[in-house]
DNA sequence: CCCGGCCATTGATGTAGGTCAAGGACGCCT
DNA sequence: AGGCGTCCTTGACCTACATCAATGGCCGGG
């Protein structure tokens, strides 16, 4: 597949919105705002930045990174999708997020990363030298109190994650996850009905902890409820969110 | 059950020890070292600390502070064993990490938690109020920087329970919890083997997304099959680690 | 010393979701 | 236009784990 004919199909992706409220100035680097590293820089700061940044873009299923790969740098997403993920030695693999514009990643305690990351739509991101960012942290308190919070939202994140995995039945799995598309949607900026669901139902099952069957099947049941209507262009309408929250939360 | 008893049953767990190695100094305030909060501050610092912490004692059984209740204190285990769980309307319960003396806990982007904490053990913390945290790291980077630590190994460990939830078997899920467990116990300066196990079968269970009888069941396998060995004292000797090893990656 | 509650274990049975298999829709490539 | 690869859907069947139920051990309290 030629990177032109890449660029075509997502071309009817929406622009990353401005965001609304919240502190910080609109970051020239990565062209995203307030839920970025660099929101919390002015503007001669974020002139300061874009010296040593650098864009990256990957095509659908391309990877960035592998987990155990030396972390060499830090990414601010900047428009479409990624899929970050860890392995077994057998291959199952068990999606641990769906990044968006504005989301952050490559953050690493340890030399190497902890999970591989791979592109799910055309997409673009910030890249920043991992060596760099701990000066730059010093030199910018604000910009590490940003990313303090950052992780600590991410936590909270993955502890609901948690709960959903070792708790939730696949009927409830597949409604919290539209759910949270659709509020991670309003968020960006974006309109949250229809939503764009660009990835595959084996990546959803990965991230579910299901198969591709299942997810297809309770989507299907979903739709016979008529919680929801598939569309044929890789959006899902939320037609009755109310019941989707009544089932996402224990039928 | 008195306090006296609880205090007496618990007289056997070994103290915090110093850890080796790594920056800071001791914590009088809290007594734990280096995995803390106060581990990046000097001698005079943690005397400033002492007049704001206060300690918190709570017997087996008793909660800390439940899920979105107004997010007070920060705290910090010193002594003992604290579970975080979130539960669902109907009652269904994932617990999402056990805390050990040095783990920090109570950070919260919101004004409430995120989960709720109760005791495993007699337990003792440390307890800081949140309005103070923000003026704090203010004034000491250093805690921040250490902060912004610990929250990023917590995410690469929430990661790691993802995949577990979502793609290991009871087995598996097991394997890898006694092996956990192990590796913590070095951490913390005690002996690996036997380990400590002071939990109940079903909060294991609400560990691993399984019943307590499936718990109860691949213990009894894995003790057959000679990997570990049940003591009658809450301890479980890990017979052979490199089985677990094996195992806990997928047989 | 005996009683009662809690927890662990074990057995018998049920079921949600996995596995295997077969089409079908769609879009790309020639 | 035709062929092919990928993804989605649906059906038939299977199994790992849940559920339901009974028993026994341990410990604390009377």
């Amino acid at each position: 597949m030629s990177l032109f004919e890449i660029r075509k199909m997502s071309a009817h992706l929406p622009d990353p919105a401005p965001r609304t409220g919240g502190p910080g100035s609109p970051c020239s680097a990565c062209n995203v705002r307030h839920l970025t590293l660099c929101a919390a820089l002015d503007d001669r700061e974020v002139a300061d930045m874009s010296a040593i940044v650098s864009s990256v873009e990957l095509g659908p299923g391309e990877p960035l990174f592998d987990e155990a790969e030396p972390a060499k740098h830090v990414f601010n997403v900047t428009a479409g999708a990624i899929k970050i993920y860890k392995l077994l030695p057998d291959g199952r693999r068990q999606m641990t997020g769906f990044l968006f514009p504005g989301d952050f990643l490559g953050l690493a305690n340890d030399e190497t990363y902890a999970y591989s990351a791979e592109a799910v739509t055309f997409s673009t991101l910030c890249r920043f030298p991992r060596k760099l960012l701990e000066p730059l942290l010093e030199r910018y308190p604000r910009m590490e109190r940003r990313l303090l919070g950052m992780a600590s939202h991410e936590l909270a994140v993955a502890q609901e994650q948690m709960l959903l995995l070792g708790r939730k039945t696949a009927r409830e799995k597949v409604a919290s996850f539209l759910l949270m598309l659709s509020r991670r949607a309003v968020q960006r900026g974006q309109k949250d009905n229809p939503i764009s669901v660009p990835m595959s139902r084996n990546d959803i099952g990965d991230f579910l902890g299901l198969t591709t069957e299942t997810v297809s099947r309770t989507f299907t049941q979903l739709k016979q409820g008529g919680a929801i209507a598939l569309q044929s262009n890789g959006k899902v309408e939320l037609s009755d969110r109310a019941a989707l929250e009544v089932i996402s939360e224990g039928a």
